[in-house]
DNA sequence: GCCAACGTTGGC
DNA sequence: GCCAACGTTGGC
């Protein structure tokens, strides 16, 4: 089992937003970068963990546990002229972009703020505390992901 | 295949 | 709202 994490505007779609749906799961449509496709459609697979990470937003943070519920098949709205993320480039013959489906698992038990993420020498290896950051799904390390729980619990 | 121009992300 | 970092595009 891998780890994983996924950022998302809130005011977009954030955790609240994911856990009023039915069945707390939607389809992560609206990738449009080649890195994070290719995490989807090649190595995030059924039972991966995800931290929910709100971004552009204050405070950016990781809010929110999630698992991944369906592995990678294709975007549908890049096909979509309406769709906000609709890219006339790909074509259903032969798709750019795909997304996987993930369920809220649980609210973290508070938020966890970036600047704080940045403040512990065991997290500075994650892609999320480096400068210039902008990749929107990323691969979390074990012992990272342990890390994050194990300060859940702590005062901020 | 290089690289300048441009658009987007996302923290601040 | 600003701007640094980065990815993509397109002319050559």
């Amino acid at each position: 089992m891998a780890y994983w994490l996924m950022k998302s505007e809130p005011d977009v779609f954030g955790i609240e937003h994911l856990k009023a749906l039915p069945k707390k799961t939607d389809h992560w449509d609206g990738v449009r970068n080649y890195q994070a496709r290719n995490m989807m459609r090649d190595e995030m697979k059924v039972g991966d963990q995800v931290f929910f990470y709100h971004s552009n937003c204050k405070p950016p943070a990781i809010v929110g546990i999630m698992e991944v519920t369906k592995e990678g098949y294709v975007d549908h709205t890049a096909f979509d002229p309406d769709e906000k993320y609709y890219d006339p480039k790909s074509d259903p013959e032969k798709p750019r972009w795909y997304m996987v489906d993930v369920t809220h698992v649980r609210d973290l038990k508070r938020e966890i703020p970036l600047d704080e993420l940045k403040s512990y020498p065991e997290l500075s290896d994650m892609r999320l505390v480096q400068k210039g950051n902008r990749l929107s799904i990323m691969p979390i390390e074990k012992k990272e992901w342990d890390f994050i729980l194990s300060i859940e619990d702590d005062q901020s």
